[in-house]
DNA sequence: TCTGGGGTCCTAGGACCC
DNA sequence: TCTGGGGTCCTAGGACCC
């Protein structure tokens, strides 16, 4: 058996965990540069408010309703996620920490010591809740994918209390012929239409296909969830760290920029942001793509689509390397070949990828290997940024007066990570 | 009439996830 | 005025090898 752990409005929860008079309330988490909802509150869902509506379509229902808005505050959420994940992890030794909001759990070997699941699920949700003020739903099941189902119910159902055990035949059954196949963990809006083109609606009709069709149509993917939903596990936990293939940093400016100094500038920042992710994981990147973009909503002055520009330029690298320095001459090169004047940018972004271990040197007849010295500078640098806070060293062409930062009106302090935002009590 | 067989690696595109 | 960001996997097709 398998269990599935997931957060409720895990972002507004954690907004709440800290600011009780949020409970009973709408209330709502912006994405980036807070442009779209990204997170509801029950009540906020209850006045219609839907996933991903813009901010800016929505003033009136806020103003009528009193709703709570936020920024996404990412820091106070990694660390309330790490928190909920530890906590699951006095329990059983084997976590999938699977987003920053879901865990699976394998109770494999686990029979003797929680004999009644019902009552370790029940065990795990009040704790959960008592460290971290976090609800959480939990289902369980025989695979992975029917763990998606019962949670999906667990929370639905009030009668459930946000836990749901499906660990007999004819219950899992019953309860895929009320599953709507788009609901479905694996399948997307292409699939929902290509199978209610061929009639099927629910997960039990999806479960019954024959196996050919189901691979034909959706490859081997989809038949690893049709033999899933027949409780046969195809996916395992995956508790192992795995390394990224590629890193990606593309934040929007929160104006439109049109000139190529500053976005020079942003790309040097955002690169120096992907290069410590890629160090951190003890990786060197062999492949570099730098891409712009202009904001593709944009409406000229008769309300006709503005015109629009993309471009991208992708760059072997002479050796894998993980300096911020020797990076960001090739991608300021790469910048000037695809900016082009004339526009306003909503984007420049910078992606990572052929990445090996860092340690991995590829002999190269008519290169310079890797300078030693620029990798212990990009470690020097970063032992100084992460004792004196971000950007406290960095390259002079990240540039001065950074005048392109992405909005965030409505941040909520960083309650757990730093000292002059803790709560004081009085 | 008839044009071999068996591989690997890379990339782009399409699907998906949170 | 204002519309997010960061990933994964699979497949087909092309280029190449012997």
């Amino acid at each position: 058996m398998f269990g599935l752990v997931d957060c409720n409005n895990f972002y507004v929860s954690c907004e709440r965990s800290f600011n009780p008079s949020l409970e009973g309330r709408p209330v709502v988490v912006l994405s980036n540069n807070d442009g779209c909802v990204i997170a509801r509150s029950n009540e906020a869902k209850s006045v219609e408010i839907k996933m991903g509506t813009p901010y800016f379509q929505l003033k009136d229902t806020i103003k009528e309703h009193d709703v709570r808005v936020f920024s996404s505050n990412y820091t106070l959420y990694g660390d309330l996620s790490a928190r909920v994940m530890a906590t699951l992890g006095r329990f059983v030794d084997q976590v999938e920490i699977y987003s920053i909001d879901e865990a699976f759990l394998d109770f494999e070997g686990f029979a003797h010591l929680y004999p009644d699941l019902h009552q370790l699920a029940l065990t795990l949700q009040s704790t959960v809740r008592q460290w971290t003020r976090i609800p959480v739903s939990i289902g369980m099941a025989p695979t992975k994918t029917l763990c998606k189902v019962a949670n999906y119910f667990a929370k639905r159902q009030a009668e459930n209390r946000g836990i749901l055990l499906l660990d007999s035949p004819e219950r899992i059954s019953e309860i895929l012929q009320e599953f709507p196949v788009s609901e479905l963990w694996g399948v997307g809006s292409r699939y929902a239409a290509l199978l209610r083109r061929n009639a099927i609606r629910t997960a039990a009709q999806f479960s019954n296909a024959p196996d050919d069709w189901i691979n034909r149509t959706m490859t081997v993917n989809g038949l690893r969830l049709a033999y899933e939903l027949r409780g046969v596990p195809c996916k395992m936990l995956e508790t192992e760290f795995a390394p990224k293939k590629a890193i990606c940093t593309s934040p929007s400016f929160g104006r439109l920029i049109p000139d190529l100094k500053t976005m020079s500038e942003a790309l040097v920042t955002h690169l120096s942001r992907a290069a410590e992710k890629l160090r951190r994981q003890g990786s060197a990147a062999g492949t570099m793509t730098v891409f712009v973009h202009t904001n593709r909503f944009k409406r000229s002055a008769n309300g006709q689509p503005a015109r629009q520009y993309y471009n991208s330029r992708t760059i072997q690298l002479p050796h894998p390397t993980a300096s911020t320095a020797e990076l960001t001459g090739y991608a300021l090169a790469a910048l000037q070949s695809v900016y082009q004047f004339g526009y306003a940018y909503q984007k420049v972004g910078v992606i990572l990828s052929g990445l090996v271990p860092i340690d991995h040197h590829q002999t190269h007849y008519f290169t310079k290997g890797p300078d030693e010295r620029l990798a212990v500078l990009s470690a020097t640098m970063d032992r100084l940024n992460h004792r004196f806070g971000r950007d406290k060293v960095r390259l002079a062409s990240a540039g001065y007066d950074v005048t392109w930062h992405h909005r965030q009106q409505w941040m909520s302090p960083a309650y757990t990570t730093k000292w002059t935002d803790l709560l004081q009590v009085k």
